[in-house]
RNA sequence: GGGCGUUUAGCUCAGUUGGCUAGAGCAUCUCCCUUACAAGGAGAGGGUCGGGGGUUCGAGUCCCUCAACGCCCACCA
């Protein structure tokens, strides 16, 4: 407890109560308590490769108040955070920033030091380091990113345990993400298989259905002529892909399809190859497409891939897995003028080869008309810049219900058993999940990642038997199949016949995050720990991550747990800008957070940020800010005020009604807080808090502050200190989730610890339900009015409001007078009105003249 | 095509089970240097609550319908 300031200021606030907070373990978890005292929030890990940004200052804020509330409430909060290091976007720039390359056929270098640190020259050739190499270059890399987030959530004011942290890659996460994945595959929900998946060109990867999303781009009808075998004349078929047609198996259409149904088990010859395939039915050929009749490749699209396994046809695959036709022709082509032509595509893309198909089957007159230009969805791997290819390779899976109606359903009720803020949001979850055509791929043929934990053994031909994968017992746990050697082997067996191989793939960044609250709370490491915090209280994440991050960390828990892994998701809403816009760093429209911080101070930053109700989007607004800064400048003002009319024993009820009235209305005020906090509606609570308190400011205090100087009386003057202090307690505890810096210095004024670590305010520190015989709005809407009606005539009469009133005449019911009188000392103060008279009349209107004094 | 959300003052939004003359902040305008605060204060103007229909004594609120905008999912020859 420290004096009030003679000038009170907002700067330099945040420095000062950061380094307290981390001094008096303010917002340390207790270890100690058991699970019923426990609020336990699974935080969203940022992803460290970026920057930070407005949309996490926004989203971050809203768990906090929700920290700060619980926090309050007397719980212990466990609030961790984490660092999202795990992934492409990290490799990507280590390879850049050191010159390296990852290579996992290389043996790993202790002590290596890497060719640069930093612009590497343009002319620089990577050079390939082993896999842990790699791992560590990365962690070095993001090391310092890390900081400069602690930084900015620190100086934000997020009241995270920083002793709680974690990193995507770190050895800790690596063992969950194992362990889980092993104990996955034990049970049977992981499996290998290899099949055909959709495959990013530039990245080289297998990606998985949730990391899709669909672009509009610009493709044309190429309309090809298909020649029927018994000769009888040609069949037309649009396609937007001409390039794959040596890839073409068979032709498609609707068995109701009367055109066609006289060719269904007939062949055709296709065009430039002179491959013979058979024309087909399957309800999935829609039939006012194009022409009716589409060409199935392997693989064009989805639905191929669809056609292909159930209409058993073969495979001829002309895409590699760098996204160009491969040298080896399908041996289906055998007509000479077919292999020349494909001859001529090999090594293209497949723009490249579209274009020259194009002009060889112009050539061949197999082409009717022009190319005709369309725009049509094409589907893209969220991070990549090519259009996905699909291949057939050997990935891993973990069973999510895409492909079993009982695991469905029972995801699908784990979803329904959240409560969901807001409640809407639970539709996102099960539409997701009443679409999933697939069980969930996790493994990716990169390197920064947790790796697949697992070996196969090699034949004594070499061959890879994949059925039985060779696994490290869970002791071991984190490995690297790719220097790691498998029980029962030596170094030296690695890839040699009779050996054994280690799996080339790292899982994909989300098996890994779908265990955040496995890794925070120490799953297995900790088993005390976990068992104090498991199932989680919330889940704060934004929503366009509900079909990933919140999905697979449902299917995690589900099969491992038994449980979900959380009672609460709250959906925070978007950022966009004051063009209703999303923004976005290419508009040129993001301002950089510390900026605000610096401008405005982190209070008033979160004031905009808690202003936004759940899980909607918002504008980003510094107007508002203005205002929050306005709001933590006034709480100063009327702190230093309110504590200047000197103590006061608050345990003695106020005597004056109009000092009960406006405890009752912040009686309210808290019950309505509670109940939105306890709903994770901080945005209500705030409203209703900064609502009350301009009007304490506003009114209240002005009426009552003659009084408190003891100008009248000692009684009058201790009721109004009495209900001015107790007031001031509350709301600088109402206040304390969302103004953390500006609450805690004012506390600190008269009070002893920190205000984050006060009980959460309720109805009995202000009334008691005894003793109050007025209703207390009915009273304060009396003397208000009647206050507002004096200003009103100054204001009009365009005099000061210190103006000296002759004489006041009221009009009012017979309430309304004997509210007025009640409290009538006060308004006469605050008015400054030197006479009244009261006429009691049938009207409800409060009517007020006011009789000015002459100026002096 | 399926689903979800939004539509209230110039702007951003409240309006909780239907109930006085629909609210706030910002912006605009007027006034006031008033010993907590001029980085302040006091006031004013401004809305036929997206359109249409219905239920009701009474609808911003409930029902039907249409529209616009946004998002999610699916399809995509």
């Amino acid at each position: 407890m420290s004096t009030v300031p003679e000038k009170p200021s907002l700067d330099n606030i945040e420095s000062k109560w950061m380094a307290y907070w981390d001094e008096q373990s303010t917002n340390a978890f207790d270890r100690s308590v058991s699970r019923s005292d426990v609020f336990a929030i699974d935080t969203p890990p940022p992803t460290v490769s970026g920057s930070l940004h407005m949309g996490h200052v926004f989203s971050y804020t809203h768990t906090d108040t929700i920290a700060r509330y619980w926090r309050m409430r007397g719980k212990s909060v466990f609030y961790p955070m984490g660092w999202d290091d795990n992934g492409l976007p990290t490799e990507r720039r280590v390879q850049n920033y050191f010159g390296v390359s990852c290579d996992p056929s290389v043996p790993y270098q202790k002590d290596l030091v890497p060719p640069f640190r930093g612009d590497p020259p343009k002319d620089h050739k990577a050079v390939p380091i082993s896999r842990p190499n790699f791992i560590e270059l990365c962690e070095e890399l993001t090391a310092e990113d890390e900081k400069i987030f602690e930084d900015l959530f620190r100086r934000l004011g997020l009241s995270v345990d920083w002793s709680l942290l974690y990193a995507t890659i770190d050895e800790r996460s690596r063992r969950a993400s194992q362990r889980a994945f092993l104990r996955n595959l034990a049970r049977g929900e992981a499996y290998t298989q290899e099949a055909p998946t959709l495959w990013d060109v530039d990245f080289k990867t297998a990606v998985a259905q949730a990391e899709l999303e669909d672009r509009e781009r610009p493709g044309a009808y190429h309309t090809l002529t298909f020649h029927r075998s018994d000769g009888n004349g040609d069949i037309l078929i649009d396609t937007t892909r001409p390039e794959l047609l040596a890839a073409c198996v068979a032709l498609i259409a609707h068995p109701d399809d009367d055109r066609y149904k006289p060719l269904f088990g007939t062949t055709v010859r296709t065009p430039l190859f002179n491959v013979e395939v058979p024309v087909l039915a399957h309800p999935l050929a829609q039939q006012d497409k194009g022409t009716g009749i589409a060409m199935c490749c392997t693989f064009g699209d989805l639905t191929d891939v669809t056609w292909w396994r159930e209409l058993q046809l073969p495979t001829r695959a002309i895409i590699g897995r760098d996204g160009r036709i491969i040298s080896d022709a399908p041996e289906e082509i055998t007509d000479e003028n077919g292999q020349r032509h494909y001859a001529s595509l090999v090594g293209k893309s497949a723009k490249q080869a579209q274009t020259a198909i194009a002009a060889l089957l112009a050539e061949s007159g197999e082409m009717v008309g022009e190319p005709r230009p369309i725009n049509h969805p094409v589907k893209f791997y969220e991070k990549g810049d090519r259009p996905l290819e699909i291949v057939t390779s050997r990935q891993w899976y973990i069973r999510n219900g895409g492909r079993d109606q009982s695991l469905r359903d029972d995801l699908l009720a784990r979803g329904e058993s959240l409560t969901w803020h807001p409640d809407h949001m639970r539709h996102r979850y099960s539409n997701w999940v009443e679409g999933l055509n697939g069980d969930w791929l996790i493994s990716r043929q990169r390197y920064f990642g947790v790796p697949v934990p697992v070996w196969y053994p090699l034949s004594h031909t070499g061959e890879i038997n994949y059925d039985t994968p060779l696994v490290p017992d869970e002791a071991q746990l984190p490995i690297d199949p790719s220097t790691d050697v498998p029980a029962g082997y030596t170094a030296d067996q690695r890839d040699k016949p009779g050996g054994f191989t280690g799996d080339p793939d790292v899982m994909d960044t989300w098996a890994t995050s779908s265990l955040t609250p496995q890794i925070a709370a120490q799953w297995e490491d900790n088993a005390d720990l976990f068992s104090r915090v498991f199932p989680f209280d919330l889940r704060p994440q934004g929503h366009d991550i509900i079909r990933t991050w919140l999905f697979s960390t449902m299917v995690r828990s589900h099969f491992e747990h038994g449980t979900a892994p959380w009672s609460n998701a709250a959906l925070s809403g978007w950022i966009l800008d004051p063009d209703r816009k999303k923004m976005s760093k290419s508009k040129g429209n993001v301002v950089t957070p510390i900026d605000l911080f610096d401008s405005y101070g982190s209070d008033a930053v979160r004031y905009w940020a808690a202003g936004a109700r759940p899980g909607i989007d918002t504008a980003f607004s510094e107007d508002q800010m203005k205002v929050g800064r306005k709001l933590a400048t006034k709480l100063l003002n009327v702190s230093k005020f309110v504590l200047g009319f000197g103590e006061a024993d608050t345990s003695i009820s106020p005597t004056h009604a109009l000092d009960s009235a406006m405890l009752h209305r912040l009686a309210d005020v808290v019950d309505e807080a509670t109940k939105a906090f306890e709903s994770y509606d901080y945005a209500r609570a705030l409203e209703r808090t900064e609502s009350f308190f301009w009007w304490f400011c506003d009114d209240y205090v002005e009426l009552v502050k003659t009084r408190a100087y003891a100008t009248h009386s000692e009684e009058g003057a201790l009721s109004a200190r009495i209900a001015l202090r107790r007031a001031l307690s509350v709301l600088h505890r109402l206040f304390a989730p969302i103004l953390p810096f500006a609450t805690e210095e004012v506390w600190s004024w008269w009070q002893n610890g920190s205000v984050h670590r006060a009980p959460w305010p309720i109805r009995t520190d202000l009334v008691t339900e005894t003793g109050f015989t007025i209703h207390a709005e009915t009273h304060l809407d009396a003397v208000c009015g009647a206050l507002g009606e004096i200003r009103r005539a100054k204001t009009e009469a365009k005099v000061s409001q210190k103006a000296i009133v002759e004489e006041v005449v009221v009009h009012a019911s017979e309430g309304v007078i004997s509210s007025i009188t009640t409290s009538w000392a006060d308004i006469a103060d605050a008015g400054s009105v030197q006479k009244w008279t009261a006429h009691v009349s049938d009207t409800t209107d409060l009517t007020v003249h006011v009789t000015l004094a002459p100026p002096a």
